[in-house]
DNA sequence: GGGACAAATGAAAGCGCTGTCAATCGACAT
DNA sequence: ATGTCGATTGACAGCGCTTTCATTTGTCCC
């Protein structure tokens, strides 16, 4: 490459990576070498050369869901045009795939790294801590952060979806709830933790499930906790995917949503809107997460390692209220028409 | 880390890459120095040195549908195992990022290539060939692949789809697309095909929009359908999404499904079988492709460059039919109830 | 016992690039 | 004319590893 356009080596680096202090004439006939070369500069040497990676490590531990897609994109958003390459790893929520991703991940020496969750393994965090670089945990939030935390306190809003389902007259409350990573367990537990607070049973009204969650299973859980609890008058699910399937079970029975169960989800997925009923739905802010994840770690690597103020964000949640879930009419109650199943 | 160890750098590769050549001892003083030290081996270095990066490129044109879920999952599953590390790129079905992508994956020295569609520009066709690597067309299929290719024919699925709901007496045949990527494109090209060949009018029939397709939109787009031919009897989608929106907007105006609008959608995603009714749907060998892009690759690095006798494979599709179509009944079709909107 | 050989280790070179510093050149001021 | 300065360019070394080849050591055999 360097031979094609008369010049040394040092001079095509610098054409390509600062422009501005090669002339003009030989900028000219770099860039016409490299057109007609195709030349692509390698990443490897010049990433070893220069001890700058240009890379930041994104840990997702699924992409199935809707969830990841706004926040990656987010993320995407802010570092590529910052010329920074972002290299997403999907650990399908396992502890041991995550140790693994993070070690690969950690041979490409990233400039910074953003992992979702913060229940890493003690491993995972060591890594993460003895690797000098800036880490971000997203979606949840812990007293005692690696370093950056952007999240918000799941508990709480398991707690939230049932003060808003009780605050409608709702008291035989269920929960649905599969692939148990540590955000959806604490979901859960704040779920119970505010029935036991209501002096509210909840024997016979959580549906659980150790395979990942898809539409499909929202149906069948229901079904067990109809089977169990038949008087069951609201359903908070830990997440979309499941709450649909709950609809469509009740659709499947003839039961009304919500005069006669009301069915609450999580996350706030596109379609919640287009549901017939359209679900309420506890609305995450996977975006910003994504982009102050992302921002952060941009002001670390340029600023030179001067932190943020402020190391942890609780960005909250909302809750969606639609068609799904409706004030109750204790005299229609009564007599709700249940289907043969 | 070799200082630590009491040996020479050359020995810490050896016992890390070909351990059979180091004799015991060394190797457990390596090891243990290792696991001290947390020391992971700097990949950019050790891929310049050795010209073996242990890199596959994959590019997909989206993460936010199921759709590429499957397939990244067959080709983790095993390139993973096999010691290769895959990067996942997502152009966002843009040609323009699909170029700049494969630049940036080339600057990594990928061992392979695994590109979604077999629409790439010129130049991005160029990038591919020059690198001298295997490159895999997956999703589609073409006369003139780069390299190897698998995939459908997208087109005959669209056509297939029509014929699917003529044999069940449907004449008024709507289409709905969003976004149309090339494979999209065919699919619709398909659908007109086939209702030319029968001598049937679309006029009024196609509804398309050029934004990402969701849920919501399923039923604005067979919104504006109704509103133009409300006779219309069977709708087919260009993905699931649109067919689940299409679904809703049907209960939320009372039309019954089958009854009075047959829903056929595409890809055959998880919710297709939950739904009241279940979805028919156009099934596509996701993990399959996946799955013999990832194979092919290893054959051709490991046997080291002879190809597969079959550099085409057309993995076809299959029509899963379930409740949201079924045979017309000419005597209901007159009565149907329409909703105010 | 000496030579042939295998096994284990290290020394040297280099992968393709970039950071640093030195060399060159013309412009400009004195 | 001489020295000074800024703008360009190249030479050199080295990033952390692996490949190749040489060296050392121990083993075996006639």
């Amino acid at each position: 490459m360097a031979r094609h356009a008369g010049v040394s080596p040092v001079t095509v680096s610098r054409a390509i990576r600062h422009p501005e202090m090669v002339s003009e004439e030989l900028r000219k006939r770099i860039d016409d070498a490299v057109l007609k070369l195709n030349y692509i500069p390698n990443h490897l040497a010049s990433a070893l050369a220069s001890t700058r990676t240009h890379i930041v490590g994104v840990i997702v531990p699924s992409l199935t869901n809707g969830v990841f897609d706004d926040y990656l994109g987010a993320i995407q958003d802010v570092l590529n045009p910052a010329g920074i390459q972002v290299l997403v790893l999907n650990v399908r929520y396992s502890e041991s795939e995550e140790e693994k991703a993070i070690e690969t991940l950690m041979g490409y020496h990233p400039e910074a790294m953003i992992v979702a969750g913060v229940d890493q393994t003690e491993r995972s965090r060591q890594l993460l801590r003895n690797s000098g670089i800036p880490v971000v945990q997203t979606m949840d939030i812990t007293e005692s952060p690696i370093d950056l935390n952007i999240g918000l306190n799941h508990d709480e809003a398991g707690a939230a979806a049932v003060r808003f389902l009780h605050a409608q007259g709702h008291r035989r409350i269920a929960h649905l709830t599969a692939r148990a990573d540590p955000r959806a367990r604490r979901r859960h537990a704040g779920y119970q933790r505010q029935m036991d607070a209501f002096g509210l049973s909840t024997k016979g009204l959580v549906g659980a499930s150790p395979r990942p969650s898809d539409v499909a299973m929202g149906g069948e859980l229901f079904a067990q906790i109809l089977a169990d609890v038949p008087e069951v008058s609201a359903v908070f699910t830990c997440n979309d995917d499941l709450a649909l399937g709950t609809l469509f079970e009740c659709q499947r029975r003839g039961i009304r949503v919500p005069e006669d169960v009301a069915i609450i989800g999580f996350n706030d997925l596109d379609f919640c809107t287009a549901a017939v009923p359209p679900l309420t739905s506890v609305s995450t802010e996977r975006r910003e997460m994504g982009t102050w994840a992302a921002r952060s770690i941009l002001e670390l690597i340029r600023g030179g390692g001067k932190r943020p103020r402020q190391p942890t964000v609780d960005v909250g949640f909302s809750i969606k209220a639609r068609g799904s879930t409706a004030a109750i009419e204790t005299r229609s109650r009564a007599k709700r028409p249940r289907a043969k199943a």
